[in-house]
DNA sequence: ATAATTTGGTTTATAAAATAAACCTATCTA
DNA sequence: TAGATAGGTTTATTTTATAAACCAAATTAT
């Protein structure tokens, strides 16, 4: 009936970095703050959850002398993605065929 | 860019209670349990929370002398699962126009 | 009759998660 | 050289999810 919910995924700010690095395919973490709007702090914290799950590998170099961290999905993030929204559709395809 | 989700629904069991009525119109306690596999503890206190957000109405009746409880949908309920999934869209519909 | 079991839940305690506040280091700028 | 800013991380707090424990009534077994 109902498919379970990667919890790892189920999570909006996680669901918003996978789905911005879906497009954008890379991104530095100024950037993810900024679209989705997360304090410092609990970007920090999911980067590395997604990061620890391998859906996403994190990249720490330098620009222009100053920390730059670069986030990228894997591909076991992407099906991992893909598998959790075909789930959801267990959740919001009601009454479809 | 990435639209709010409604806390109250981005939970699994509390998505499939709403999904569950949404079909269903009216369903039976031990129903939406079966349906959801939720234990009866976890689905009292996320139906109760749905209850007190109005998105659901909660009749406790009685069938053959035992009690049975009722939950059902609700115009805000059915309203806010609708403007929930218009929002998860944001998050999934990945490099669509 | 009454003891045990089942049904239908609620209340309470615990575990996990999200979130922000506080903090740190290096670089710019006044 | 004293702030201010950039770019984060770590830690603490709050919220949430979840299950364990519990309760009452009805049914079944002895």
């Amino acid at each position: 009936m109902f498919q379970p919910l990667d919890p790892l995924l189920h999570s909006e700010l996680r669901l918003a970095i996978m789905s911005l690095l879906i497009s954008a395919d890379e991104a530095e973490f100024p950037y993810i703050k900024e679209q989705t709007g997360a304090t410092a702090g609990n970007l920090s914290v999911q980067v590395e959850k997604l990061s620890a799950a391998g859906y996403i590998t994190v990249e720490k170099t330098f620009k222009s002398k100053r920390p730059c961290t670069i986030c990228r999905i894997t591909p076991a993030g992407l099906k991992a993605f893909e598998t959790y929204v075909q789930a959801l559709k267990s959740y919001l395809e009601v009454g479809k065929a």
